[in-house]
DNA sequence: CGACTTCTTGACCAGTCGGTCTAGAACGCC
DNA sequence: GGCGTTCTAGACCGACTGGTCAAGAAGTCG
Protein backbone atom coordinates (compact mmCIF):
# COMPACT_ATOMS: atom_id res chain seq x y z
CA UNK A 1 0.00 0.00 0.00
CA UNK A 2 1.21 3.81 -0.21
CA UNK A 3 2.44 5.39 -3.25
CA UNK A 4 5.14 3.03 -4.97
CA UNK A 5 8.88 4.02 -6.18
CA UNK A 6 9.12 6.19 -9.11
CA UNK A 7 12.50 4.17 -9.96
CA UNK A 8 14.37 1.20 -9.79
CA UNK A 9 16.97 1.36 -6.91
CA UNK A 10 19.11 -1.07 -8.81
CA UNK A 11 19.19 1.37 -11.18
CA UNK A 12 19.89 4.38 -9.11
CA UNK A 13 22.77 2.35 -6.66
CA UNK A 14 24.25 1.93 -9.98
CA UNK A 15 24.28 5.33 -11.39
CA UNK A 16 24.73 6.55 -8.01
CA UNK A 17 28.35 3.70 -7.88
CA UNK A 18 29.13 5.75 -11.01
CA UNK A 19 28.97 8.91 -9.69
CA UNK A 20 30.92 7.98 -6.35
CA UNK A 21 33.72 6.07 -8.68
CA UNK A 22 34.23 9.00 -10.98
CA UNK A 23 34.37 11.59 -8.54
CA UNK A 24 35.24 9.58 -5.30
CA UNK A 25 32.66 9.63 -1.99
CA UNK A 26 33.99 13.15 -0.43
CA UNK A 27 33.60 14.58 -4.37
CA UNK A 28 30.33 13.87 -4.76
CA UNK A 29 27.35 15.91 -3.75
CA UNK A 30 23.85 14.99 -3.12
CA UNK A 31 23.29 17.19 -5.43
CA UNK A 32 25.30 15.65 -8.00
CA UNK A 33 23.54 12.25 -7.05
CA UNK A 34 20.36 13.89 -7.52
CA UNK A 35 21.68 14.74 -11.26
CA UNK A 36 23.29 11.59 -12.07
CA UNK A 37 20.46 9.55 -11.09
CA UNK A 38 17.19 11.95 -11.79
CA UNK A 39 16.29 11.64 -8.51
CA UNK A 40 15.26 14.71 -5.99
CA UNK A 41 17.68 15.06 -3.11
CA UNK A 42 14.63 14.36 -0.73
CA UNK A 43 13.29 10.86 -2.39
CA UNK A 44 16.88 9.73 -2.39
CA UNK A 45 17.34 10.56 1.50
CA UNK A 46 13.71 8.75 1.65
CA UNK A 47 14.92 5.92 -0.03
CA UNK A 48 18.66 5.75 1.20
CA UNK A 49 18.52 7.45 4.47
CA UNK A 50 22.21 9.35 3.70
CA UNK A 51 25.13 9.89 1.36
CA UNK A 52 27.13 7.22 3.32
CA UNK A 53 24.16 4.19 3.05
CA UNK A 54 23.56 5.19 -0.32
CA UNK A 55 27.50 4.73 -0.97
CA UNK A 56 27.88 1.49 0.83
CA UNK A 57 25.15 0.30 -1.16
CA UNK A 58 27.03 1.31 -4.56
CA UNK A 59 30.00 -0.51 -3.11
CA UNK A 60 28.52 -3.93 -2.33
CA UNK A 61 27.04 -3.94 -6.32
CA UNK A 62 30.56 -2.68 -7.69
CA UNK A 63 31.94 -5.39 -5.22
CA UNK A 64 29.28 -7.73 -7.36
CA UNK A 65 29.77 -6.92 -10.51
CA UNK A 66 33.68 -7.04 -10.42
CA UNK A 67 33.42 -10.76 -8.34
CA UNK A 68 31.14 -11.81 -11.51
CA UNK A 69 33.45 -10.21 -14.45
CA UNK A 70 36.47 -11.96 -12.60
CA UNK A 71 34.40 -15.32 -12.29
CA UNK A 72 34.04 -15.28 -16.13
CA UNK A 73 37.77 -14.06 -16.83
CA UNK A 74 39.01 -16.77 -14.74
CA UNK A 75 36.67 -19.56 -16.07
CA UNK A 76 37.78 -19.05 -19.46
CA UNK A 77 39.92 -21.97 -20.96
CA UNK A 78 43.35 -22.11 -21.86
CA UNK A 79 46.61 -22.61 -19.55
CA UNK A 80 46.81 -20.83 -16.03
CA UNK A 81 49.24 -18.26 -17.00
CA UNK A 82 47.24 -17.61 -20.08
CA UNK A 83 44.13 -17.30 -18.21
CA UNK A 84 46.03 -15.13 -15.36
CA UNK A 85 47.44 -12.89 -18.18
CA UNK A 86 44.35 -12.11 -20.25
CA UNK A 87 42.23 -11.83 -17.61
CA UNK A 88 44.86 -8.42 -16.01
CA UNK A 89 45.18 -7.35 -19.72
CA UNK A 90 41.11 -7.19 -19.82
CA UNK A 91 41.18 -5.42 -16.89
CA UNK A 92 43.54 -3.07 -17.88
CA UNK A 93 41.96 -2.66 -21.23
CA UNK A 94 38.83 -2.11 -19.77
CA UNK A 95 40.23 0.99 -17.35
CA UNK A 96 42.28 2.18 -20.53
CA UNK A 97 39.11 1.96 -22.45
CA UNK A 98 37.33 4.83 -19.99
CA UNK A 99 36.81 8.27 -20.99
CA UNK A 100 38.26 9.06 -16.97
CA UNK A 101 40.72 7.27 -15.70
CA UNK A 102 39.14 6.33 -12.07
CA UNK A 103 41.02 3.18 -11.27
CA UNK A 104 39.21 0.99 -8.78
CA UNK A 105 36.51 1.78 -6.70
CA UNK A 106 37.49 -0.41 -3.97
CA UNK A 107 40.95 0.46 -3.30
CA UNK A 108 39.73 4.16 -3.74
CA UNK A 109 37.82 3.52 -1.29
CA UNK A 110 40.31 2.33 1.09
CA UNK A 111 42.64 5.36 0.31
CA UNK A 112 40.09 8.10 0.91
CA UNK A 113 38.17 6.62 4.00
CA UNK A 114 39.37 2.87 5.36
CA UNK A 115 42.23 4.81 7.40
CA UNK A 116 39.89 6.79 8.97
CA UNK A 117 36.63 4.24 9.49
CA UNK A 118 37.12 0.50 10.92
CA UNK A 119 34.30 -0.09 9.53
CA UNK A 120 34.97 0.75 5.89
CA UNK A 121 38.05 -0.62 6.20
CA UNK A 122 37.00 -4.04 7.44
CA UNK A 123 34.23 -3.82 4.33
CA UNK A 124 36.85 -3.15 2.06
CA UNK A 125 39.30 -5.89 3.56
CA UNK A 126 36.38 -8.35 2.36
CA UNK A 127 36.07 -7.07 -0.67
CA UNK A 128 40.00 -7.31 -1.29
CA UNK A 129 39.79 -10.98 0.11
CA UNK A 130 37.06 -11.69 -2.70
CA UNK A 131 39.96 -11.61 -5.84
CA UNK A 132 42.72 -13.54 -3.61
CA UNK A 133 40.20 -16.22 -2.85
CA UNK A 134 39.24 -16.48 -6.92
CA UNK A 135 42.79 -16.85 -8.18
CA UNK A 136 43.79 -19.11 -5.76
CA UNK A 137 41.28 -21.21 -6.84
CA UNK A 138 42.04 -20.99 -10.15
CA UNK A 139 46.19 -21.58 -9.73
CA UNK A 140 44.86 -24.64 -7.12
CA UNK A 141 43.15 -26.01 -10.69
CA UNK A 142 46.15 -24.86 -12.64
CA UNK A 143 48.11 -27.33 -10.48
CA UNK A 144 45.36 -30.44 -10.62
CA UNK A 145 45.67 -29.79 -14.73
CA UNK A 146 49.31 -30.16 -14.40
CA UNK A 147 50.12 -26.43 -15.65
CA UNK A 148 51.80 -24.99 -12.54
CA UNK A 149 54.46 -26.46 -10.52
CA UNK A 150 53.57 -28.26 -7.34
CA UNK A 151 55.56 -26.35 -5.64
CA UNK A 152 53.86 -23.11 -6.43
CA UNK A 153 52.14 -21.79 -3.10
CA UNK A 154 48.98 -21.02 -4.92
CA UNK A 155 47.43 -18.63 -2.09
CA UNK A 156 50.66 -16.65 -2.02
CA UNK A 157 51.13 -16.25 -5.67
CA UNK A 158 47.56 -15.22 -5.85
CA UNK A 159 48.11 -12.82 -2.94
CA UNK A 160 51.06 -11.27 -4.92
CA UNK A 161 48.46 -11.55 -8.14
CA UNK A 162 46.05 -9.56 -6.15
CA UNK A 163 48.72 -6.70 -5.22
CA UNK A 164 49.76 -6.59 -8.79
CA UNK A 165 46.32 -5.65 -9.54
CA UNK A 166 45.85 -3.19 -7.41
CA UNK A 167 49.01 -1.60 -8.54
CA UNK A 168 47.86 -1.91 -11.91
CA UNK A 169 44.64 -0.14 -11.37
CA UNK A 170 46.61 2.58 -9.75
CA UNK A 171 49.09 2.78 -12.73
CA UNK A 172 46.28 2.54 -15.26
CA UNK A 173 45.40 6.67 -14.34
CA UNK A 174 49.00 7.43 -15.61
CA UNK A 175 50.27 4.98 -17.68
CA UNK A 176 50.02 3.66 -21.15
CA UNK A 177 49.15 0.17 -22.17
CA UNK A 178 52.56 -0.88 -23.53
CA UNK A 179 54.20 -0.26 -19.91
CA UNK A 180 51.29 -1.80 -18.44
CA UNK A 181 51.53 -4.98 -20.61
CA UNK A 182 55.51 -5.10 -19.71
CA UNK A 183 54.15 -5.24 -15.77
CA UNK A 184 51.65 -7.84 -16.37
CA UNK A 185 54.34 -10.18 -18.25
CA UNK A 186 56.24 -9.88 -15.40
CA UNK A 187 54.47 -10.67 -13.23
CA UNK A 188 52.60 -13.55 -14.14
CA UNK A 189 56.18 -15.63 -15.05
CA UNK A 190 55.90 -16.31 -10.67
CA UNK A 191 53.86 -19.18 -12.49
CA UNK A 192 56.69 -20.20 -14.32
CA UNK A 193 58.61 -20.86 -11.30
CA UNK A 194 57.64 -20.28 -7.68
CA UNK A 195 59.47 -17.89 -5.58
CA UNK A 196 61.18 -18.60 -2.50
CA UNK A 197 59.42 -19.60 0.57
CA UNK A 198 62.03 -19.66 2.84
CA UNK A 199 62.40 -18.32 5.99
CA UNK A 200 65.72 -17.08 5.34
CA UNK A 201 65.14 -15.19 1.63
CA UNK A 202 69.22 -14.47 1.31
CA UNK A 203 69.98 -18.07 0.21
CA UNK A 204 71.11 -18.65 -2.88
CA UNK A 205 68.74 -20.17 -5.87
CA UNK A 206 68.50 -23.53 -5.51
CA UNK A 207 71.40 -25.26 -8.20
CA UNK A 208 68.58 -26.26 -10.67
CA UNK A 209 64.86 -26.67 -11.41
CA UNK A 210 63.14 -30.04 -12.07
CA UNK A 211 64.14 -29.70 -15.76
CA UNK A 212 68.06 -30.12 -14.78
CA UNK B 1 61.55 45.90 3.49
CA UNK B 2 58.17 44.90 4.91
CA UNK B 3 57.18 43.18 8.14
CA UNK B 4 59.11 39.45 7.95
CA UNK B 5 57.45 36.32 7.59
CA UNK B 6 56.71 34.99 10.75
CA UNK B 7 57.12 31.15 10.07
CA UNK B 8 59.01 28.92 8.01
CA UNK B 9 57.35 28.20 4.60
CA UNK B 10 59.09 24.93 4.36
CA UNK B 11 57.53 23.86 7.99
CA UNK B 12 54.10 25.01 7.25
CA UNK B 13 54.45 23.01 3.72
CA UNK B 14 55.58 20.11 5.76
CA UNK B 15 52.45 20.25 8.36
CA UNK B 16 50.08 20.93 5.20
CA UNK B 17 51.54 17.50 3.34
CA UNK B 18 50.94 15.75 6.34
CA UNK B 19 47.62 17.04 6.76
CA UNK B 20 46.53 16.61 2.90
CA UNK B 21 48.53 12.98 3.49
CA UNK B 22 45.90 11.97 5.76
CA UNK B 23 42.35 13.07 4.97
CA UNK B 24 43.19 13.85 1.26
CA UNK B 25 42.60 16.93 -0.89
CA UNK B 26 39.44 17.34 -0.82
CA UNK B 27 38.91 16.43 3.28
CA UNK B 28 41.42 19.18 4.20
CA UNK B 29 39.91 21.94 4.65
CA UNK B 30 41.47 25.93 4.96
CA UNK B 31 40.21 25.69 8.60
CA UNK B 32 41.88 22.55 9.47
CA UNK B 33 45.48 23.31 7.02
CA UNK B 34 45.22 26.35 9.45
CA UNK B 35 45.30 24.47 12.71
CA UNK B 36 47.73 21.40 11.54
CA UNK B 37 49.75 24.43 10.86
CA UNK B 38 49.35 27.40 13.57
CA UNK B 39 48.59 29.79 10.82
CA UNK B 40 46.01 32.21 10.57
CA UNK B 41 43.98 31.36 7.42
CA UNK B 42 44.52 34.57 6.08
CA UNK B 43 48.50 34.15 6.50
CA UNK B 44 47.90 31.11 4.36
CA UNK B 45 46.38 32.51 1.55
CA UNK B 46 48.87 35.19 1.96
CA UNK B 47 52.14 33.10 1.71
CA UNK B 48 50.10 30.24 -0.78
CA UNK B 49 47.63 31.73 -2.93
CA UNK B 50 45.17 28.81 -2.71
CA UNK B 51 45.01 25.18 -0.78
CA UNK B 52 45.45 24.47 -4.64
CA UNK B 53 49.15 25.83 -4.87
CA UNK B 54 49.72 24.67 -1.02
CA UNK B 55 48.86 21.03 -2.10
CA UNK B 56 51.04 21.35 -5.08
CA UNK B 57 53.83 22.66 -2.81
CA UNK B 58 53.32 19.74 -0.50
CA UNK B 59 52.92 17.77 -3.10
CA UNK B 60 56.91 18.43 -3.97
CA UNK B 61 57.82 18.19 -0.55
CA UNK B 62 56.55 14.85 -0.52
CA UNK B 63 58.28 13.54 -3.75
CA UNK B 64 61.43 14.82 -2.35
CA UNK B 65 61.37 12.99 0.76
CA UNK B 66 60.45 10.36 -0.77
CA UNK B 67 62.90 10.17 -3.48
CA UNK B 68 65.99 10.94 -0.81
CA UNK B 69 64.35 7.85 1.11
CA UNK B 70 64.45 5.56 -2.08
CA UNK B 71 68.15 6.67 -2.40
CA UNK B 72 69.11 5.48 0.64
CA UNK B 73 67.46 2.32 0.63
CA UNK B 74 68.74 1.45 -2.72
CA UNK B 75 72.07 2.43 -1.73
CA UNK B 76 72.53 -0.02 0.80
CA UNK B 77 74.99 -3.25 0.93
CA UNK B 78 74.23 -6.52 -0.35
CA UNK B 79 73.02 -8.12 -3.76
CA UNK B 80 70.04 -6.63 -5.86
CA UNK B 81 67.69 -8.68 -4.52
CA UNK B 82 68.65 -8.30 -1.14
CA UNK B 83 68.61 -4.69 -1.28
CA UNK B 84 65.15 -4.44 -3.42
CA UNK B 85 63.50 -6.68 -0.41
CA UNK B 86 64.87 -4.80 2.16
CA UNK B 87 63.47 -1.53 0.23
CA UNK B 88 60.23 -2.82 -0.20
CA UNK B 89 59.86 -4.35 3.73
CA UNK B 90 60.82 -0.77 4.79
CA UNK B 91 58.45 1.15 3.16
CA UNK B 92 55.81 -1.24 4.28
CA UNK B 93 56.92 -1.00 7.68
CA UNK B 94 57.11 2.83 7.73
CA UNK B 95 52.93 2.63 6.70
CA UNK B 96 52.31 0.16 9.29
CA UNK B 97 54.04 1.83 11.95
CA UNK B 98 52.06 4.90 11.19
CA UNK B 99 49.53 5.19 13.52
CA UNK B 100 46.41 5.80 10.40
CA UNK B 101 46.90 4.22 7.59
CA UNK B 102 47.22 6.46 4.98
CA UNK B 103 49.30 4.97 1.72
CA UNK B 104 51.41 7.46 -0.43
CA UNK B 105 50.66 10.88 -0.77
CA UNK B 106 51.30 10.48 -4.79
CA UNK B 107 49.26 7.23 -5.56
CA UNK B 108 46.76 8.87 -3.25
CA UNK B 109 47.15 11.88 -5.70
CA UNK B 110 46.50 9.52 -8.70
CA UNK B 111 43.38 8.54 -7.42
CA UNK B 112 41.43 11.26 -6.10
CA UNK B 113 42.82 14.46 -8.72
CA UNK B 114 44.73 12.63 -11.49
CA UNK B 115 41.71 11.44 -13.75
CA UNK B 116 40.36 14.87 -13.81
CA UNK B 117 42.94 17.20 -13.73
CA UNK B 118 45.46 16.65 -16.67
CA UNK B 119 47.99 18.52 -14.79
CA UNK B 120 48.26 16.93 -11.83
CA UNK B 121 48.44 14.09 -13.70
CA UNK B 122 51.36 15.11 -15.63
CA UNK B 123 53.02 15.81 -12.15
CA UNK B 124 52.00 12.78 -10.83
CA UNK B 125 53.48 11.11 -13.43
CA UNK B 126 56.65 12.36 -13.45
CA UNK B 127 56.89 11.65 -9.69
CA UNK B 128 55.62 7.95 -10.31
CA UNK B 129 58.82 7.82 -12.84
CA UNK B 130 61.21 8.46 -10.70
CA UNK B 131 60.58 5.04 -8.50
CA UNK B 132 61.10 3.73 -11.17
CA UNK B 133 64.49 5.49 -12.81
CA UNK B 134 65.65 5.16 -9.32
CA UNK B 135 64.97 0.73 -9.56
CA UNK B 136 66.22 0.54 -13.17
CA UNK B 137 69.94 1.82 -12.12
CA UNK B 138 69.90 -0.55 -9.48
CA UNK B 139 69.46 -3.89 -11.53
CA UNK B 140 71.79 -2.11 -14.26
CA UNK B 141 73.80 -2.24 -11.13
CA UNK B 142 73.21 -5.70 -10.25
CA UNK B 143 73.52 -6.74 -13.89
CA UNK B 144 77.09 -5.52 -13.72
CA UNK B 145 77.83 -7.02 -10.28
CA UNK B 146 76.48 -10.31 -11.67
CA UNK B 147 73.98 -10.57 -9.51
CA UNK B 148 71.48 -10.41 -11.62
CA UNK B 149 70.73 -12.43 -15.12
CA UNK B 150 71.89 -10.29 -18.09
CA UNK B 151 68.65 -11.53 -19.81
CA UNK B 152 66.85 -9.48 -17.15
CA UNK B 153 65.08 -6.45 -18.81
CA UNK B 154 66.27 -3.81 -16.20
CA UNK B 155 63.41 -0.93 -16.98
CA UNK B 156 60.78 -3.44 -17.34
CA UNK B 157 61.20 -5.14 -14.18
CA UNK B 158 61.45 -1.65 -12.66
CA UNK B 159 58.58 -0.79 -13.95
CA UNK B 160 57.39 -4.28 -12.22
CA UNK B 161 58.78 -3.57 -9.12
CA UNK B 162 57.67 -0.21 -8.90
CA UNK B 163 53.40 -1.14 -9.77
CA UNK B 164 53.92 -3.56 -7.16
CA UNK B 165 54.65 -1.22 -4.47
CA UNK B 166 51.93 0.91 -5.82
CA UNK B 167 49.74 -2.24 -4.98
CA UNK B 168 51.85 -2.60 -1.25
CA UNK B 169 50.73 0.95 -0.35
CA UNK B 170 47.50 0.24 -0.96
CA UNK B 171 47.35 -3.19 0.18
CA UNK B 172 48.77 -2.02 3.62
CA UNK B 173 45.69 -0.05 4.27
CA UNK B 174 43.69 -3.30 4.93
CA UNK B 175 46.10 -5.79 5.05
CA UNK B 176 49.43 -6.88 8.01
CA UNK B 177 52.82 -7.56 7.52
CA UNK B 178 52.66 -11.56 7.08
CA UNK B 179 50.76 -10.83 3.95
CA UNK B 180 52.50 -8.09 2.93
CA UNK B 181 56.34 -9.81 3.19
CA UNK B 182 55.07 -12.84 1.59
CA UNK B 183 53.71 -10.78 -1.49
CA UNK B 184 57.49 -8.97 -1.68
CA UNK B 185 59.15 -12.24 -1.26
CA UNK B 186 56.96 -13.61 -4.42
CA UNK B 187 57.76 -9.84 -6.59
CA UNK B 188 61.43 -9.82 -6.20
CA UNK B 189 61.69 -13.65 -7.16
CA UNK B 190 61.30 -12.05 -11.00
CA UNK B 191 65.53 -11.15 -10.27
CA UNK B 192 65.83 -14.75 -9.48
CA UNK B 193 65.02 -15.46 -13.45
CA UNK B 194 63.71 -13.36 -16.08
CA UNK B 195 60.48 -13.25 -17.19
CA UNK B 196 60.02 -14.38 -20.97
CA UNK B 197 59.95 -10.88 -23.00
CA UNK B 198 59.38 -12.70 -26.30
CA UNK B 199 56.69 -12.21 -28.75
CA UNK B 200 54.69 -15.16 -28.06
CA UNK B 201 54.61 -15.57 -23.98
CA UNK B 202 52.50 -19.24 -24.27
CA UNK B 203 56.06 -21.03 -25.46
CA UNK B 204 57.27 -23.07 -22.36
CA UNK B 205 60.11 -22.09 -20.29
CA UNK B 206 63.48 -22.44 -21.15
CA UNK B 207 64.86 -26.25 -20.04
CA UNK B 208 67.10 -25.32 -17.41
CA UNK B 209 68.69 -21.99 -16.50
CA UNK B 210 72.31 -21.67 -16.14
CA UNK B 211 73.07 -23.69 -13.06
CA UNK B 212 71.61 -26.68 -15.32
C1' DC C 1 61.46 59.68 13.86
C1' DG C 2 58.15 59.12 9.83
C1' DA C 3 57.25 56.87 5.48
C1' DC C 4 56.72 52.71 3.21
C1' DT C 5 56.18 47.97 2.75
C1' DT C 6 54.73 43.43 3.81
C1' DC C 7 53.04 40.73 7.14
C1' DT C 8 49.08 38.78 10.58
C1' DT C 9 44.65 38.24 12.05
C1' DG C 10 39.91 37.49 12.53
C1' DA C 11 35.72 39.23 10.62
C1' DC C 12 33.38 38.61 6.66
C1' DC C 13 31.54 36.71 2.08
C1' DA C 14 28.71 34.10 -1.29
C1' DG C 15 28.13 29.46 -2.27
C1' DT C 16 27.69 24.75 -1.13
C1' DC C 17 27.53 21.00 2.07
C1' DG C 18 24.70 16.96 4.00
C1' DG C 19 20.29 16.72 5.51
C1' DT C 20 15.16 17.84 6.90
C1' DC C 21 10.58 18.99 6.15
C1' DT C 22 6.26 20.29 4.23
C1' DA C 23 2.91 20.15 0.71
C1' DG C 24 0.83 17.40 -2.11
C1' DA C 25 0.74 13.39 -5.61
C1' DA C 26 -0.15 8.38 -6.39
C1' DC C 27 -1.24 4.36 -5.31
C1' DG C 28 -4.06 -0.09 -2.50
C1' DC C 29 -7.92 -0.98 0.15
C1' DC C 30 -12.50 -0.81 1.76
C1' DG D 1 -15.00 7.80 -3.64
C1' DG D 2 -12.88 8.47 0.92
C1' DC D 3 -8.91 6.85 3.74
C1' DG D 4 -4.37 5.67 5.04
C1' DT D 5 0.02 5.22 3.51
C1' DT D 6 4.17 6.03 1.14
C1' DC D 7 5.98 8.40 -2.26
C1' DT D 8 8.00 13.02 -4.79
C1' DA D 9 9.78 17.57 -5.15
C1' DG D 10 11.84 21.44 -3.91
C1' DA D 11 12.06 25.00 -0.34
C1' DC D 12 14.59 25.36 3.56
C1' DC D 13 18.28 24.70 7.36
C1' DG D 14 22.61 25.52 10.13
C1' DA D 15 27.34 24.49 9.31
C1' DC D 16 31.10 24.88 6.74
C1' DT D 17 33.60 25.69 2.27
C1' DG D 18 37.42 28.20 -0.28
C1' DG D 19 38.60 32.70 -0.33
C1' DT D 20 38.82 38.07 0.55
C1' DC D 21 39.56 42.09 3.11
C1' DA D 22 40.27 45.84 6.37
C1' DA D 23 42.80 47.11 10.38
C1' DG D 24 46.73 47.14 12.38
C1' DA D 25 51.51 45.02 13.73
C1' DA D 26 56.40 44.63 12.60
C1' DG D 27 59.90 45.29 10.09
C1' DT D 28 63.49 48.48 6.55
C1' DC D 29 65.05 52.68 4.97
C1' DG D 30 66.05 57.61 4.77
Amino acid sequence: MGRPRNFDDDVVIERAMDAFWTHGYANTSPAQLSEATGIAKGSLYNAFSSKRELFARALVRYDQQSSAIAADLLARPGSTIECIRFALRSIVDFDLSQPLRRGCLVANTAVELAGHDPEIARTVRRMQDRPIGALTARIEQGRRDGDVDDDVHARAVAEFLANTLAGLRVMAITYDAPTLYRIIDSAVAVLRRPPSLRADPADPPPPADRAG
